[in-house]
DNA sequence: GCCGTTTTCGGCCCGACTGTTTTCAGTCG
């Protein structure tokens, strides 16, 4: 098994125990196995024949031998004990926001009900207000809270439709002959959601006839890919040695033949040179044949990053740990920032650990500066109900950056909300407006925001958005972008990197960046050093 | 189930909100 396999299968576990009853603990230490398995560099292969999978935090003999367990087997005695016990619907409806494993365990036993579908019926027909302990009013709320469920997971997330079409590809490659795999579509296309019961095409490209015949024979013996949470489905590419094939699978997939048909009349086969990620825009052909297209923003124009965390406060690698990581990745710059005190659950920083840090950040200054990193203190500010920061003027005045978030109190009016954002984007320290509109993808919607009169205001005080690129967030969102750029408004592309390894999840929001046309004048962090402090102030 | 010990048990990030069981459990961030 995979990292991530037997990383799902540990939250599986936890889930599972959870609408048990098990021991809130037991339940988190499964969940911390799993972040910490996400969080790896290496393959939990490699580490366990070195003998060193105890020395992984939270792994203690129990976790250790489990995962020996899945490494041989593929299962382990705990796994098998409980993998029917529940029903997965009822894992399903636990998983809803604002369900909870209690309530879907009251449920199923009261009513009998096995999946999300079953229970909204049962809202519907105010069965649920008669089980001891609910009422109308709650029965009400979980109805609001399942139908935005319904809309959050209309579309499949990438940060889950990507992983899927990856294992795909992974598996076709190992079939011998084949030459080249590409994953196509709308997952090509850089889109943030994919629609799942849309056929998505993992191509398979091979020109003898018996590697063609091997993955004909491959797509018969794993008919599990082609309809399982999305549809997916191998297309066997011509061989022409150019990716033109690949193209064509890729609007064919997502754009209709129309579009493709479009795209070789009008521009001949010099579409080539059109970025996947611009097939959505309507005026592309126009755009493409005045020569007019952005020069698109790549990895490689990035110079650091500006939106981390530590150990301080909620993350994994101490301040040393993330510069040597930044290095590796041939950053120019990095800027720590942690939360501030109100995020209690994150261990938020008091101004007295701020300052401790900045103490902390200048000692290690000269060491990484010359080897060409640049350390910048700062501080994930929260942003408080009247608008204003939950840290004092004095503190941020010393460091180099401010990113200003809403974690908290989210649940305002579009007015309020808004008002509360601009008075924060007002604010002369802040620099940067973090994961604006707090939406957390197929589980959470933004908070109530008018995103024009954000971006005027950002535009007005001269502050940046920021594209959060972890994947759960990829906050904003591409039309967003586009608005905030077309208003002369700065972006810059965070991480958010709570581990060494998070500082490389930079392609979920660069895949936003680009569908929002930015180039990287547009983008802070693919400033060198001494333009990004000037504009920093 | 993990962890760190005053080394084998007792604590485990915590404060706010919500509905209702009207005194606290469930859920969230």
């Amino acid at each position: 098994m995979t990292n991530y396999e037997i990383a799902r299968r540990f939250e599986a576990i936890a889930d599972i125990l959870e609408i048990q009853g098990e021991n809130v603990f037991k339940v988190r230490a499964y969940r911390v196995a799993a972040e910490t398995i996400d969080d790896l560099e290496d393959d939990l292969a490699t580490i366990h024949e070195r003998g060193k999978l105890r020395e992984l935090p939270g792994f203690g003999e129990a976790i250790a031998s489990k995962t020996a367990d899945f490494l041989a087997t593929g299962t382990t005695a705990i796994w098998e004990r409980i993998k029917d016990s529940v029903p997965v619907g009822v894992v399903k409806m636990a998983s809803v926001p604002g369900v909870g494993p209690r309530t879907a365990k009251a449920l199923w036993e009261a009513l009998e009900v096995t999946s999300v579908e079953a229970l909204e019926a049962a809202c519907r027909e105010q069965r649920v207000r008669a089980v001891a302990g609910f009422g109308a009013a709650k029965e009400t709320k979980l109805l609001e809270k399942i139908e935005a469920w319904k809309r959050l997971n209309e579309k499949m997330p990438r940060r889950w439709a990507l992983p899927l079409a990856e294992k795909l590809a992974t598996e076709l490659r190992k079939v011998e002959g084949v030459e080249r795999v590409e994953i196509a579509g709308e997952l090509r296309l850089g889109r943030e959601s994919i629609n799942p019961r849309r056929n998505h095409i993992v191509l398979a490209e091979a020109s003898t006839p018996s590697a063609q015949a091997a993955i004909a024979e491959f797509k018969l013996k794993n008919p599990q890919w082609m309809e399982t949470e999305m549809r997916l489905q191998v297309a066997e590419g011509e061989h022409h040695g150019s990716n033109i094939t690949a193209k064509v699978f890729t609007l064919r997939c997502a754009g209709g033949n129309e579009l493709v048909e479009q795209f070789m009349k009008e521009l001949n086969w010099e579409w080539e040179a059109v970025p996947e990620e611009l097939y959505d825009w309507p005026d592309v052909i126009e755009l493409a044949k005045a020569g007019k297209l952005p020069k698109l923003i790549t990895e490689a124009d990035f110079k650091g990053q500006l939106h981390e965390h530590t150990t301080w406060s909620d993350g994994t690698a101490s301040v040393r740990e993330m510069a040597e990581a930044a290095l590796e990745r041939g950053y120019a710059y990095l800027a720590i920032t942690d939360h501030s005190p109100l995020l209690a659950i994150a261990n938020g920083l008091s101004r007295e650990r701020v300052l401790a840090q900045l103490e902390e950040i200048e000692s290690l200054r000269p060491e990484f500066a010359a080897r060409g990193l640049a350390i910048l203190s700062g501080l994930e500010v929260d942003i408080l109900k009247d608008g204003t920061l939950d840290m004092d003027d004095e503190v941020l005045e010393k460091l180099d950056i401010v990113v200003a978030s809403v974690h908290m109190r989210y649940k305002e009016d579009e007015a309020a909300m808004t008002a509360r954002i601009c008075a924060a984007l007002a604010s002369p320290h802040v620099d940067i407006l973090g994961h604006p509109t707090g939406r957390i993808m197929g589980q959470r919607e933004g908070y109530a925001l008018d995103i024009d009169a954000v971006i005027q205001a950002a535009a007005k005080y001269g502050k940046a958005l920021e594209i959060n690129a972890s994947p759960e967030r990829m906050d904003l969102c591409d039309e967003h972008v586009k608005k905030a750029k077309a208003a002369g408004v700065k972006i810059a592309i965070n991480c958010d990197a709570h581990s060494t390894k998070s500082l490389g999840n930079l392609s979920w929001g660069l895949c936003i960046a680009r569908r929002a046309g930015l180039e990287a004048s547009d983008v802070l962090n693919c400033w060198d050093l001494a333009t990004l402090r000037g504009w920093l102030g």
